[in-house]
DNA sequence: CCTTGACCTTCCCATCACTGGAACCCTTAT
DNA sequence: ATAAGGGTTCCAGTGATGGGAAGGTCAAGG
């Protein structure tokens, strides 16, 4: 299978696939006029990366899973550890950006918005 | 003063004092010895600068809000518009963690976590 | 046979907002 | 004279792509 097809069949954007093969998450064939040859085990992977890109997983926690993935004698608490730490990691950003939604939508609120200058998200951000 | 009080005084790194300085957020003098001279204006901006990204105003967005924070006829509707655009696009990230927080400890909950390799952590992303 | 258009390839540059490090200069104190 | 602790510039790297150039390949139509 060509790329624009894996493309289409995964939701990743060809140049992505491509990224991923030099990195080493993928290790299609070729062809003998130099195109890339997926196989259904290509397609199966890149779908376990598209999927698991979209649960916010970096790529190497990626490779990690990859690999658990493809150990048939992986220990689930492997698996588990990866979760919960990305998971930890997504609350605290979670936590950041509450706080600064709490903040901007005070002063945002409190902003009357028309044509004067007097602006308190200004003095916030003057004053601290 | 040179560029370490600065730091000091404003919290911004001296590297990152510097990158302002060559992106044209702040322009201090230059004493004889090559050494960039700030005075209390520029700390001012600085620290201006430092509480806005700490907002998670982006350097562009930044650089909007120094300009009608320095512009006495501003309209604080023009600073309120940056504010909202801003929490908005702070609300969609949200929303996304959330999306993708929810997933996560639900499979997080669900994976025993022990030696057997049994693992609805991976199955979800093997099957979406 | 030629051309068109849709593929494919590699390669390099850009993103965002810094951060690290090398190599070198200046100042102050000992 | 030297050492510590400033300062300077410049280059390269981060994560995970995206854009685009320059060029090879393939199938269909005139």
């Amino acid at each position: 299978m060509n790329i624009k097809d894996v493309a289409t069949r995964t939701g990743l954007p060809a140049k992505t696939i491509r990224y991923y093969e030099e990195i080493g998450l993928v290790t299609p064939d070729r062809a003998e006029n130099g195109y890339r040859a997926f196989d259904r085990t290509h397609v199966h992977k890149l779908a376990f990366l598209a999927r698991a890109r979209g649960l916010g997983f970096s790529i190497e926690d990626c490779r990690g899973l990859l690999a658990l993935w493809e150990d048939r004698a992986r220990a689930s608490g492997d698996v588990r550890a990866i979760a919960k730490a990305h998971l930890a990691e997504i609350e605290e950003k979670i936590a950041g950006l509450e706080e600064m939604r709490a903040t901007l939508s005070d002063l945002v609120a409190a902003c009357h918005g028309d044509d004067r200058p007097d602006c308190p998200i200004l003095k916030r951000l003057e004053t601290g």
